[in-house]
RNA sequence: GGGCGGCUAGCUCAGCUGGUUAGAGCGUCUCGUUUACACCGAGAAGGUCGGGGGUUCGAACCCCUCGCCGCCCACCA
């Protein structure tokens, strides 16, 4: 006998361990199996998971359980990620809490092998609270982004696009990160609307005492690099300074008055100083101009040696409040206003702001690679679930820039660039093999250096559903698994990592990475706010798991995965689901007591029993429902729909209904009843492992130690397929009509206010299909659901009678009229409402002027008929309904 | 400025290509120790489906419009 309750802290481990030794988790090896296959997103090595990866990793899970259920070679393949600034970061701030020194004084191999002992741990955490979740992953394949093989991958990415052209060095403006002192790409900013100023400053014109060209900005700091001030050409107000020059105050500079569309007459004064260093509009108006771009920071965004003298070394925000009270001191500060501006902050830290800079960085020519991409897409090779995605993603490929993919960090893959004497750059696999093109080069073994910087760290998650399956090795892994199935993902990473794998997978292995790309909700917490450590709501799935088992986690994820964007998470929503599970264990110990055992060759086909060929239907129906859920990605339809039928048909109905046959003299009836129950629960069991993994696998055990033995976990059980002319319409019928009965018998008991206890007489006339026949089939069934002590049939009763008697309480009608009734008030309300519509329509019609005085008058006096008809009609229907209202 | 979501019961949300009386869970109220389950059972209350207009025999669903809320993208001094 089953224990009381399901203990999921001692189970789940066991179990896990279970699966794990039998080798489940990986793909059989069976040939002729259909490969199914998902990479995980890989998590970052920054700390632990949040409750997002529960969400998304549990959606992984449920369809890597259901497609091995369905026979196939089914791989979900494991791993993590370097994140480059992002563990860079937490390892420097862990340094630096511990009173460490900082990385720069520890040099680079001393801080890299820091970094790896912090990546160790993590990815331990990680691949433990993977285990937790029940991750059927495969640990065998497991990868990390740095591991060798992946390193080469992308170093042999890296040096094929070069040759092609596709990744190229250029001097431009980059997004800087001053604080970390390396270049970050556009996604890595995030605009932020901040309350600022817009300070006018005087440029006084050459050789016109007195006469100042007004220029506003937002940023005064970098008027010590401005090179130009535009205006529009069409504007008047300048047309004769165009080609003059302005003095640059506090540099004695002077500077051309240039022509160019950029410079908007309607914006502030019409004149806009022109910084090609430090913005990126203006690089462009300088490149068309031939202007200098004058750098006028310290990669520490401190003012440079370019500055006057007085505000060198200063921070930019401090040399911002000098220069404009040196410029009022001058009297060349026209005004101040306050100014809603955006400005850009480094996601990671949100509190750095991001500079413009001039520097030298790699690319990647990503709108040549965007393009096969795009086509991929829309000509459906790979779909996106919801479909509605793909404008999000083309819209970014359609209007991609050069991916700048070069990072001043320590911690990634390390350009494969060298740098020969006089700067001649060889990109070559290896340091070897950069030496002797090196040699070939200069006609002489010459020393290199390498490239200082490392690889934006989605460079080589591009490459992640090939280079985990061992390319550029041509292994068997990525013939077989290659395109990857299903990706499952977040949509805040559509730029950053799949549209970048769409392109990488068909440059290199010529084919989509993957065929669909389902996009799962961000979890908010019970306010509907984005979770943060900052805020401290944070929910650890580990927590949950502990206070409710894995399974309740998971269905919850399962059940609430259909929101399109971001989804509540509610304890309370978990608790049912814990619920739910433990509606299902005791349901399982009913079968338990009731002997309800599994039957070596019984066939469900044969059973003879109404109710049993009705759970037979429903059955069949519940696996056509969620198998074709499943397909489809519904995850929360697929979970709705198993709910309902555990609970709302097998529970509710069927072992209700069940226990008169299991409690009665019928051994026959009994026998099969004990046989289908039992097979009924292996079919809820086998359709909810893939959601709730832990309680399904235990009752398979649990249950299948009386009867045939089972022939394996239920992990690896196929998933039922099952004939769909074993829904038996006439069965249905007959429970549906005992159903109905005895959920009004309840209500009009409630209603009429019986005793719990009394089990009164209820004498039916006429019920609605019911004959004495089949009143007898189904008469314990009735009596004892909807707790009556007998049912007597009469003769039609005479009007004005009481046919119908509970106990003391006398009602006026019957059953049958009783449900007639509330049909026939339903269809009356609508009617009257129909009219009432009518009514409206008409009136209007003809209380409009121009209606009466245009329309002919047989159309007038048709409309008034119909108003009359229609007025009557209600009226006799309304006196039709207030008579049943008196009944009733 | 573009794009995308959302607005349905007190709360969190379902409601597929328009079709009987708009559903679930939680919460609330009433009743219940019927031999699986109080992490349960029975019943009830509670909704002008954001507002307005339109198409239709019929609209939560389609069209138009307005209003909030949210997200993403965008170089505007």
């Amino acid at each position: 006998m089953l224990e009381k309750t399901f203990d999921p802290q001692s189970v789940e481990p066991r179990l896990y361990a279970q699966w794990e030794e039998a080798g489940a988790f990986a793909p059989t090896s069976d040939p002729s199996a259909e490969p199914f296959s998902i990479v995980i997103p890989p998590p970052n090595v920054t700390g632990s998971l949040h409750i997002g990866h529960a969400l998304n990793n549990t959606l992984q899970d449920v369809l890597t359980r259901f497609e091995r259920m369905r026979g196939k070679a089914a791989l979900w393949l494991p791993g993590t990620d370097h994140a480059g600034i992002a563990t860079q970061m937490v390892v420097e701030r862990q340094l630096a809490a511990e009173g460490n020194i900082s990385r720069r004084e520890m040099g680079r191999e001393a801080f890299v092998a820091k970094i790896w002992e912090w990546k160790e741990k993590s990815s331990g955490t990680i691949q433990n609270q993977l285990r937790r979740l029940g991750a059927s992953c495969d640990w065998s394949r497991e990868r990390f982004t740095l591991d060798d093989g992946l390193s080469a991958a992308v170093r042999k990415v890296f040096v094929q696009l070069h040759k092609e052209g596709l990744i190229y060095r250029d001097k431009r403006l980059v997004n800087w990160q001053p604080d970390l002192q390396t270049a970050v790409s556009d996604l890595e900013v995030e605009n932020v609307e901040v309350n600022g100023h817009m300070w006018r400053f005087r440029y006084p014109v050459e050789g016109q005492e007195g006469r100042y060209v007004v220029v506003a900005t937002t940023r005064p700091e970098t008027m010590i690099g401005d090179t130009a001030v535009a205006v529009h050409p069409g504007d008047e107000r300048y047309q004769d300074l165009v080609g003059q020059k302005v003095w640059l105050p506090l540099t004695g500079r002077l500077i051309p008055i240039i022509a160019d569309d950029y410079a908007d007459p309607e914006k502030g004064t019409g004149a806009v100083k022109i910084t090609p260093a430090h913005d990126f509009n203006d690089f462009r108006v300088g490149q068309r101009h031939g202007l200098e771009a004058i750098n006028v920071f310290t990669p520490d965004a401190k003012l440079n040696d370019v500055a006057p003298e007085s505000y060198r070394g200063l921070d930019r925000f401090v040399a911002r409040k000098r220069i404009v009270a040196d410029m009022d001191e001058l009297g060349l500060l026209d005004g101040v206003d306050n100014h809603r501006l955006m400005v850009p902050y480094d996601e990671k830290s949100k509190l750095v702001v991001i500079e413009p800079y001039l520097t030298d960085q790699w690319y990647v020519d990503a709108a040549t690679l965007a393009k096969p991409a795009i086509a991929a897409v829309e000509n459906g090779d790979t779909v996106f679930v919801p479909k509605n995605w793909d404008k999000t993603y083309f819209e970014w490929l359609r209007n991609i820039e050069p991916w700048c993919v070069s990072r001043q960090l320590w911690w990634g893959h390390r350009i494969p660039a060298w740098y020969g004497p006089d700067g001649h750059i060889f990109v070559e696999e290896t340091e070897t093999e950069a030496l002797a093109a090196a040699a070939a080069h200069y006609d002489a073994p010459t020393p290199l250096t390498q490239d200082e910087d490392v690889l934006d760290t989605w460079f080589s998650s591009a490459l992640w559903p090939f280079s985990t399956m061992g390319w550029p090795q041509e292994t068997a892994d990525l013939k077989r698994f290659y395109p990857t199935h299903t990706l499952v993902t977040g949509f805040d990473i559509i730029f950053f990592w799949v549209a970048r794998m769409m392109m990488m997978g068909l440059h290199f292995q010529h084919q989509v990475p993957f065929k669909r790309v389902v996009i799962n909700a961000l979890i908010r917490d019970e306010k509907g706010q984005k979770m943060s450590k900052t805020k401290g709501n944070v929910i650890d799935p580990l927590e949950l798991i502990d206070a409710y088992g894995c399974d309740a986690v998971r269905f919850t994820m399962a059940a609430m995965s259909g929101q399109a964007r971001d989804v509540r998470l509610s304890r309370q929503r978990v608790e049912g689901y814990r619920n739910f599970g433990t509606k299902l264990w005791n349901a399982s110990r009913f079968t338990q007591m009731n002997e309800c055992y599994r039957v070596e060759g019984f066939d469900p086909a044969g059973v003879k029993d109404t109710l049993n060929r009705w759970i037979r239907g429903q059955t069949v129906k519940t696996v056509q429902d969620v198998t074709v859920a499943l397909e489809a990605c519904a995850f929360d339809v697929a979970a709705a729909t198993i709910y309902r039928f555990i609970w709302n048909v097998v529970c509710d109905w069927y072992v209700e209904l069940s226990k008169p046959i299991l409690n009665g003299t019928d051994e026959a009836a009994k026998a099969e009843t004990r046989a289908m129950t039992a097979w009924t629960l292996d079919v809820c069991l086998t359709l909810l492992h893939p959601f709730s993994p832990f309680i399904t696998e235990e009752l398979w055990d649990k249950l299948g130690q009386v009867g045939p033995a089972r022939t394996g976990l239920l992990i690896t059980t196929p998933w039922p397929k099952l004939p769909a002319d074993w829904i038996d319409a006439e069965a249905d019928a007959e429970i549906d009509w005992v159903v109905d009965l005895v959920t009004e018998v309840r209500s009009v008991r409630a209603e009429m206010n019986v005793p719990p206890g009394a089990r009164p007489p209820l004498t039916l006339a006429g019920a609605q299909g019911a004959t004495r026949e089949r009143l007898d089939r189904h008469l314990d069934l009735i009596l004892t659901l909807a707790r009556l002590q007998s049912v007597t049939e009469v003769e039609a009763a005479p009007a004005g009678s009481v046919p119908f008697v509970i106990g003391e309480a006398t009602a006026a009608l019957s059953i049958a009229e009783f449900i007639d009734v509330r049909a026939e008030q339903a269809r009356l309300k609508k009617e009257i409402g129909g009219l009432d519509g009518d009514i409206e329509r008409t009136a209007k019609k003809l209380g409009n002027v121009d209606f009466i005085a245009r329309a002919k008058e047989e159309v007038v006096e048709e409309n008034r008929a119909r108003l009359a008809d229609a007025q009557t009609a209600k009226a006799k229907l309304e006196a039709a309904l207030a008579r049943l209202d008196t009944v009733g």
